[in-house]
DNA sequence: CCGTATCCTGAACGATACTG
DNA sequence: CAGTATCGTTCAGGATACGG
């Protein structure tokens, strides 16, 4: 078990197969930190349908505070995963929408929160069976 | 330690508009808080060859701390995504290596990661664009 | 209706030092 | 080698009140 160790000049740029590239971890922990964020994940699938105003997004996302929801739109925004638009209206209409962009973050995020939804009861479980066996 | 009291026992949601359920939320942020989390992202990513040392994980994530590494594979162990396993040898062995389940989230989380990589330079530009949009 | 501004709590995280 | 323990800081995020 020795040769294996010491095998760490990576020339090739991010293969699947091996370890992280230390440039990249920077990199995936910046877009993880927008795309994993719980919050921006709850809009994105919100708004998979179609535009939505601001408080439609209120109402379809229960328990988020008006902070955040401003903050993550704000975010969502700026990184260009989502378009917002004023209507100069009476009373006024501000709607929000996915970009190309942020559709094919969607195509990503959806399969997340659907296995979250199939797998939170074995990891409950599991969580169940670890704490049992650590309060022997 | 981790008292996870988001009980919202939403009996009532505010009508047809909402259109996560309310009980999913909850589930859905509690796995996403593990699924989505940066570190436990690279953890499992990087356990996709193979079962891992300690060391060796700590050497293949670079900027991870000894305590988050820990605090890591102690939750993923928890939630049954990963195995722990302890050899009786001098000197000490310890590997980690995905579980079915977390081999699971596994093939979610790769294309997460990939797309990170593949739009972590459009992010930025847009990110720039907004930023001296908004300079005025 | 659509936000912004402010305060405040506690969880996340890194650094450091120590054990089996 | 593979952790645990403790401390200090930062900062996410909820509550609330106010502005356009």
């Amino acid at each position: 078990m020795d040769s294996v160790a010491a095998q760490d000049d990576n020339t090739a740029p991010p293969g699947p197969c091996s370890r992280w590239p230390a440039e990249s971890i920077g990199t995936i922990r910046q877009v993880m930190a927008r795309a994993g964020d719980k919050w921006s994940t709850l809009v994105v699938a919100t708004l998979q349908d179609g535009p939505m105003r601001y408080t439609d997004l209120q109402r379809a996302i229960p328990g988020i505070s008006q902070r955040m929801l401003t903050l993550t739109l704000r975010q969502l925004q700026r990184d260009g995963l989502i378009t917002r638009t004023a209507y100069a209206e009476v009373p006024p209409r501000v709607e929000y929408a996915l970009t190309t962009l942020g559709a094919t973050l969607l195509d990503i995020v959806l399969p997340l929160i659907d296995w979250a939804g199939n797998h939170h009861q074995d990891i409950h479980q599991n969580q169940t069976a670890f704490d049992a066996a650590h309060a022997d």
